[in-house]
DNA sequence: AGGAAGATTTGCT
DNA sequence: GCAAATCTTCCTA
């Protein structure tokens, strides 16, 4: 038997791009701590901007790894951000998750930031590891078993796309999704 | 061995 | 709007 990687009714195996656009909308708990994507930014094997780009590395292996996993690494020494592993084992792709909705375990997510307003909680993809709890521990994990769990969109939703955040090389790429007039984002679109 | 850069967040001017 | 905080990874010598 195969390994299934449809997850949430997305294919894993698909184009990180278009993983990115169908995760918006999807629900995701980090042990019962989560809610709904509202942005995703889509990266790639040949992607400037990618830390695939280069090849594996021991930071980034997990985007080498099996779809539907977690890739986390560490953000300018102080933040933690999730990626979810995207094309077949050993291409390199993933898409980071930037900001959530808070739905579940909202107590939990004040506590570990400090008592943030709800609007602030998860738009970010740094923020959402710390209401999340996600952390090193968690790279390299299945998105299909616990403490992770991936949910489909209860609703169909309107996906807007604009440039991804925080890059300075493939700035034209319009890799980053959003739900559309959600204020849950890390930013405007 | 050393240094530069980084898919960020926060607070202050 | 700008710069600091903070540290791991990766590249160069």
């Amino acid at each position: 038997m195969t390994k299934n990687f449809i997850l949430a009714g997305i294919d894993f195996h698909a184009p990180s791009d278009l993983v990115a656009r169908q995760l918006i909308g999807t629900v995701l708990l980090v042990d019962g701590v989560g809610g709904r994507i509202v942005e995703t930014e889509a990266y790639d094997r040949e992607d400037p901007a990618s830390h695939a780009f280069s090849g594996p590395t021991e930071r980034n292996g997990a985007m080498f790894g099996d779809p539907a996993h977690a890739y986390v690494y560490r953000s300018y020494g102080i933040h933690w951000c999730l990626n979810f592993v995207c094309r077949e084992s050993g291409h390199g792709a993933g898409v980071l998750i930037r900001a959530i909705e808070p739905l579940e375990g909202l107590e939990r997510m004040r506590e570990r930031r400090a008592l943030e307003a709800e609007l602030l909680l998860c738009s970010g993809p740094g923020k959402l590891c710390q209401a999340l709890g996600v952390s090193r521990d968690h790279n390299a994990m299945a998105l299909a078993l616990p403490p992770f769990a991936l949910w489909a969109a209860p609703q169909p939703v309107q996906v807007v796309a604009g440039p991804r955040i925080g890059i300075s090389k493939a700035m034209d790429v319009p890799w980053r999704f959003g739900l559309a007039g959600s204020r849950f984002v890390s930013r405007p679109f």
